[in-house]
This record gives structure tokens, sequence and C-alpha cells, in this order.
DNA sequence: GACGGCCGATTCGTATACGATTTCACCGGC
DNA sequence: GCCGGTGAAATCGTATACGAATCGGCCGTC
């Protein structure tokens, strides 16, 4: 996960540090979306003065990951409704398409690593609890694409996951019923790719696979909305 | 393009002034990749201090455009073969993606629009020139791909067209077989738009185009490689 | 009592300053 | 002639300082 490289004189520049601080807050719900950060109080309790932390934030506010005002200040980004739909959606894509590319080189034990995670999965079911649910489909689905060959992929797959944030898990704690389906999803899913079945087969179940957990998140929130496009073009 | 609200003030700050800057320079070629970009300079040439130069290197550094080093400094990114590669191949995927999800979308000006635009460039292919093509090719996709209501996956689209930068253009000049095959394309992907075919039948046609360039760059370039997976799992 | 303007506190934006690190050319020894 | 050390120049990293913008509360007026 850490893309700086790691000297062993644990030299990273203050901007770094400040830069990962942060993020691993943001992850861990330290920082809840729409907490504001103030530059100065930030670089207090980092002990450093403001213009690494404001270097830290800027690269933050590219990612996405905070959302920054001229002369007001920066804040923990809020995923609303609509941006949250259009991250998964475009996850779907992403992360389908990751897979397929993934499913050629996976090796005989990434699969039973996968199918012990979802083992892990169905069990967790008995005492639901969605926070260990969310960790483990994570953590699933990331073994699942983390052969894909093309690093830029999924490089834009975590920034995706990331940015999904904690909003994720909302999900399995709305619509529980979707968290059962899920998993036999999954296990379909590592059938194809033991089978060798099809790239765009294995694509299409993936990406199925997410967008049905966006469709069960949608009409749990929005149960008044039409339908309409499913927005995966999968073929009839 | 300007993301950033547009006062009627120009009241930008300096760092986006710097940021914008650099931007277009990277994207005008005139700062080409592997360049340096030496705080002190650019400072003084935007007329200000290094501290807002620095944050607005931050953001082209999160976004890629830039790669920097610790205690070294910033340099334009080089995109090598094996980046284009994944770039090209992560853009077939976004892209196709977004074109589908905006074909319902297209109103009947736009397709007119699209159809001028390759009228253009069935025309420059008279006296072909490598950089109008380019041009005209990238407001093609633009036209049909503007329309997709998801802007984080316009966002992604844009971002990844920035980022192979100048570089695509040269597809087009070592290939030029390439660029009669990819109007033909354009059109079929014109028709199967108006004809309302199934979303999934346009994103593989989108998809396919864009693998298309990719493939006939790397046969040019690596002739020796083994052709092997297409990387586009497209239904046989 | 409600509204609008004023003022101070807070926080951001940027310049400047200076120590730290890297780079590279130069030079003496092998 | 080649190699490794040494110093200065270039450049980066961060702290501090101060002006500018924003926000919220207070006060006077209507």
């Amino acid at each position: 996960m850490a893309r700086e490289p790691v000297n062993e004189t644990a030299a990273r520049s203050k901007s770094q540090h400040a830069y990962h601080s942060l993020k691993e807050r943001i992850a861990a719900e330290e920082l809840t979306p729409g907490h504001r950060l103030v530059l100065a109080s930030v670089a207090n309790e980092l002990g450093m003065s403001v213009v690494p932390v404001r270097e830290a934030i800027r690269r933050l506010e590219a990612e996405g990951l905070v959302t920054f005002e001229r002369n007001v200040g920066a804040r923990v980004s809020m995923i609303d409704d609509s941006q949250y739909r259009h991250s998964m959606e475009t996850l779907a894509i992403l992360e389908g398409a990751a897979t397929a590319l993934a499913a050629r080189h996976l090796t005989a034990d990434d699969v039973r690593q996968a199918r012990e995670l979802n083992r892990r999965l169905i069990a967790s079911l008995e005492h639901f609890d969605p926070r260990l649910f969310t960790s483990l489909n994570h953590r699933f689905h990331s073994v699942l694409f983390a052969a894909c060959p093309n690093p830029r992929m999924l490089a834009l797959v975590e920034s995706e996951w990331v940015r999904l944030g904690h909003l994720r898990d909302s999900t399995f704690s709305f619509v529980p019923g979707r968290a059962q389906e899920s998993v036999r999803e999954h296990e379909i899913l590592l059938g194809l790719i033991e089978a060798g079945a099809p790239l765009a087969d294995i694509e299409r179940a993936a990406r199925s696979h997410r967008s049905a957990t966006l469709a069960a998140y949608l009409s749990h929130e929005h149960p008044d909305e039409a339908p309409g496009e499913p927005g995966v073009p999968t073929a009839p």
C-alpha cells in the first residue's frame, strides 16, 4: 500500500508523513466525512509547520479524499448519494475489467485463498458484522484482481475503493439480504475463473456482482426511483 | 475543462495559476516528458514564490503528470512503452463504458456533430497530419462520451487522455494505415448508436476501436511480440 | 423586534529565510 | 589512466512572518 520507498532510515519527509497520517486517519474513520481540517491545528498535532500540511492536503485533494475551498479550508470529502452511485458504477466497470484481466494469472493458491476468504464471509453471516463483512469482502476481491498485469488499472481500482471509503459498508448494513446473495455470486465467479471461462463472461460476472450491490443499495435508499437503465450493458 | 469556479474578478490563487499554467504547458508539449521543473525557476517565470509552485506540483504529481523525487525535484512524467500500453488498455475500458453510458443521452445534434468531425477526419487523410488527426479524433470521441451521466467516469476518461498526452498522436504517425481503419470504425460506432443498438454492442465496439489502435501501435513498435491475449474480453 | 453594517477573531495565501541534501566537477593517490 | 574523496553550487524542505479573506457576533438604526 505504501508507494513511497521505505528507506531504512525512515527518512520520510514531513510532507509525506502528513499525507500518510491524514490518509490513514481518514481510512480509519477517525476523521469522518465533513470533518474540517484546519492547517494550523493539523500542523501542531503532527509537530510541523503548515507548509508540509498544505502539500499533503493538495495531494489528498487531487485524490478526491478531501475537498478544498479557497480561503475557507479543507474538509474530509463527503460522498453524497449521487457520488456513491457514480463511484460504484465506475468501480463495477474497472473492477470487472481488472478481474477479467487477472483471471488468467491467478495461481491455484490465489484461488484457494479466495475460497478461504469466501468461507469466512459465509461464516460471518451467522453473527453479521457489516464492518467485518466489508473488510473480508475487500480482501476477497483484492485477491481476484491483484494479479491484473495492468498496474494503471490496479491503481484506479484501489483508488476507487478508498474513495468509497467506509460508505461501502453501509450497503451491507442497510440491505442485509444482499450479503447472502453476494457470497453466492462469489462462488459463481470463482467457478468461472477456475473453469477458464471466457474473459468476457468473467468480466460480466464481476461487473454484475458489484452492480447488484449498488442496485440493492439504491432500491433500499430510493425505493421510489424507477429502475430505468441498469447502467451495465451486459448482454441480454 | 476548467473545474475552478470562474470568478468574474479572475481571482485564481497563485497556486491555482501555477497548476493550470504548468498543465497547459505540458499539454501543449512546451514542456516535454523528462523536462526538469526547478521550483525556483518556475516560480520566477510565473512571478511568485516557490510555495504555490510546490503545491501545484503536488497536485500534478498526484495526477501522474509529473514525477517527484525527494530532494531531487520534479520532472514531467515520461510515459514509457509499458505505461503507454497500460494506459491505452485502461482507456479502452473506461472510454468504452463511458461511450455506452452516454449513447442513450446523445441528441441528434450530437450525432450530427460527431459525423461532421468524422468527415473532417476523412478529409484530413488527404494531406495527413498526425497532430490534426489526433486533435479531431479526440474531439470526435469527446462528443460521444461527454453525455455520459457519470461525472466520475468522465473525469477518469479525461484524465487518461491527458496522461497519454502527446504520445497518443504517435500511433497515427507511426502506423498511417490505422487512420483509415479508424475512421471506418467511427462510422460503424455512429451507426450502432443511431440504431439504438444494445449498450453492450456499443461498449464492445468502442472498446475494440481503441484496443485496435493500441494493437496497431504495439505491432509496429514490437513486431516480435507474440499477439497473446487481446486483453479485451469481447465475446467471440 | 428585525435588519444591515461594522469589527474582531480565525484561518488561509504567499513571501522570505535558512538549514539540509544532492549533484557534479575537480583533484590527488594508486 | 582510473578511482574515490572533497568541496562548492544548485536545489530542495521547512519554519516563520505577515497581509488578505472569511465568518460570526455585536451594535445601532429603523
